[in-house]
DNA sequence: GTTCTCATTTAACCATTTTTAACACAGATT
DNA sequence: AATCTGTGTTAAAAATGGTTAAATGAGAAC
């Protein structure tokens, strides 16, 4: 599968060349076109790396660097800049850049810089899970919509499914509510987000037949399947 | 444990600045004057990165390179050069690099971008925090946000949680003001930081429960979590 | 095509967590 | 001592999440 490439660039020509240039190179490019467009793009998208300009309109690339890495410290991030100031370069690798280049650049440098990186970032694959998968006192049939209890047999409505899923496949780790969002809802908005909410509550008290299976709220991230002794 | 990082570079001044900088900066450096004591070393050593000067005596740091993927196609590589020639650069990319820094280059920019390779690079030795873990007469459950003194269990909530993990990863130590916003609030910023005062006070009306724990504040610095007998 | 059923979304209200604000005090600087 | 900056403390405001029920919508059954 190509790998997806959010650029942030507000100056029209350039954002069209690079978009250009790496589609051709075999990139899935996505552009926007200025800081607050690019938040919400990467919000709703499931990006293999991002390729920010620093001085923008709305929100600049060091701000949307933060956001980014709030939501998602993995994704490698590289600045475009006008600006080479030292003090800006190390900024931008402390926010936590992957790599900076100043401008004027040469396409083809960026190109093998963005390979560079790629070839180290492989995000980690979510490994196919057993199926039947046995957790705890539960057993889980991803494939038939099943959650097998000491006590009951519950038959899972899609929704359901795919979120037990996402937390059982990330067990003790924080599932982040956009990923999440985006990964079953498509899109993260708020009504979305308040439907997971409503979901979150019921695959609880279908996790209350196991007390060692707790889904803990991460304020403000998203939430965590704890298993306890 | 310190990463290890391969300096070859022929200029006896650089090589020795470069080896001295870095090993401040908390690596183990080893420095080599030419391509073929270069990868001798190389090869009787285990280093996690390689900075290569690449116009050198005997074997240039091209070919270096390619004895270095021929052996191991996993240690990042960083070329230094006076050249500043596109052909090179990408030269060096296809050869399997992960950066390229020109000449004259600054040393806290080299830094910040060793950093950013090796982030990605280094299997990440995930350092398990005991859990539960116990000092003094608490038990604390990172995994469960759960606090348990003599007289009750406390529910820790996000940040709560977050800032206490602090504490006892860096017992007896100074938690720098800074490091800790970065680390949880993403950003040291003013409201942030009274933000944290606001929880530092939580945190010691919980750890109240144990006189012998107590949160000092190192003025103008941080705080610090000491036991006392 | 209409009705029924059930999954899903929207809405309203409440609870908790986090941030902001205000004021008091402490340590450093002059 | 006067002043500045940094921290302690408390309460209110704002943001986020929990819960329940009604509204919507889409597919199955009639």
């Amino acid at each position: 599968m190509k790998p997806k490439l959010l650029i942030v660039e507000d100056d029209p020509n350039l954002g069209e060349i690079l978009s250009e240039y790496l589609g051709l190179k075999g990139y899935e490019t996505t552009l926007s076109r200025d800081g607050e467009e690019g938040e919400k793009t990467f919000k709703n998208g499931d990006f293999d790396l991002c390729i920010l300009d620093l001085m923008m309109p709305k929100k600049d690339g060091f701000a949307l660097a933060k956001e980014i890495r709030s939501i998602d410290d993995n994704t490698p991030i590289i600045f475009l800049t006008a600006k080479s100031m030292k003090q800006d370069i190390i900024k931008g690798f402390t926010i936590g850049a992957d790599d900076y280049m100043t401008k004027p650049f040469s396409m083809e440098e960026l190109l093998v810089r963005i390979q560079a990186i790629l070839k180290r970032s492989t995000k980690k694959e979510v490994e196919e899970f057993p199926n039947p998968f046995n957790i705890g006192e539960l057993i889980y049939h991803y494939n038939e919509n099943k959650l097998k209890t000491p006590s009951r047999e519950i038959t899972l409505t899609t929704k359901e499914n795919e979120l037990l899923k996402i937390f059982f496949e990330n067990i003790n780790q924080t599932v982040v509510r956009s990923v999440a969002l985006k990964r079953i809802w498509k899109d993260d908005s708020y009504f979305n987000a308040r439907s997971m909410d409503v979901y979150i509550a019921k695959v609880r008290k279908y996790l209350a037949d196991d007390p060692s299976l707790k889904i803990l709220t991460i304020h403000g991230e998203g939430f965590k399947l704890v298993q306890v002794q």
